[in-house]
DNA sequence: TATAACATGTAACAAGTTACATGATTTC
DNA sequence: GAAATCATGTAACTTGTTACATGTTATA
């Protein structure tokens, strides 16, 4: 599915935009649920553009960098609507590469393994007390951030009672 | 983080196999948890041979091709007990690309969302229950089973909240 | 006066996937 | 005799990242 497509496409939606304005929302706003890098977004306008789904207007502010204004394009409507539906009613499998490690945890001492586990179980608190205390965002794109919310719940609770489960091996 | 060398190497270290043999016990008992592909295991093997982390020994029966039977050199163990630690002690944050699609939801009849989040629903529901029927694992790797059991259940249940919310809208 | 922010890109690389190629053996 | 399974790979492609390039304007 193309998500960073859909995701540009519906911002642009919402309000015509230029391509730093765009990254710039997408990393301060959406930096805990995605990772849409600047030449990726660049890359995906030109080829959106190209592709007529938006298209753009330049203006330029003194002798700054000619900006390039995006807008949607009924074509990009189109596919907007597409790609909201077929992503709502899809879902593709999640993997958790870390849990490898988690494989062959008992090749470890469980104290090692339960102080390993700590650090790990920290890095998702930190993260978590991120994405709470981040600011409100305005209608559902609030609830991408509560599901982030709800995900790193489930993590630091798993971690913990991971941590639980080696305490009763090593203490026996 | 590597962690497909490090689950190629963890299984080696358990028993000497060939990769077909490894291939084969990654999709068959880890295919809800993992997507390691055919190519990307042999090129990995390969690699991991070219580095000295394995080695492999040639065996024939009858006329089939030559099987390599991979095994796990003492540089191998170090390599692999440094991305064991790494990966426990590590946390690379999870995106939820899907939920793109979850940031637009307002666009679209209340009724018809979530008619089409009744199908994301029924999409992991299926996902959920082929991870618990599947049979038990021995050791650890079961915990990442179990992972994955723990995520499905919590996404079903954020999914139904969400479908209610929308019951909640759309009845008002 | 140096640094950060504004604004847009290119080029090279990395990782992994898909589709294809090969050929023997067992099972239906 | 056809299809599935055993066993190993190659080549081309897709996707996205990192590092680099360029030049302006506001801020410390």
């Amino acid at each position: 599915m193309e998500y960073r497509e859909l995701l540009l496409l519906g911002l642009l939606r919402r309000q015509s935009m230029h391509g730093y304005q765009l990254i710039d929302f997408i990393e301060n706003n959406l930096g805990q649920c995605t990772d849409l890098k600047k030449p990726t977004a660049y890359f995906l306008l030109d080829k959106m553009a190209a592709a007529g789904w938006i298209r753009f207007e330049t203006s330029r502010e003194g002798r700054r960098p000619v900006k390039r204004i995006y807008s949607l394009t009924p074509e990009g409507e189109i596919v907007f609507q597409r790609l909201l539906r077929d992503g709502l009613a899809s879902s593709e499998p999640t993997f958790f590469w870390e849990d490898v490690s988690l494989a062959f945890l008992e090749v470890l001492d469980p104290r090692e393994a339960a102080s390993l586990l700590e650090m790990h179980r920290d890095l998702i608190g930190s993260r978590l007390e991120k994405v709470r205390t981040a600011p409100d965002h305005p209608g559902t794109i609030q609830w991408m951030v509560e599901h982030q919310v709800r995900f790193l719940e489930m993590e630091l609770a798993w971690t913990d009672e991971l941590i639980r489960r080696l305490g009763d091996t090593g203490g026996a």
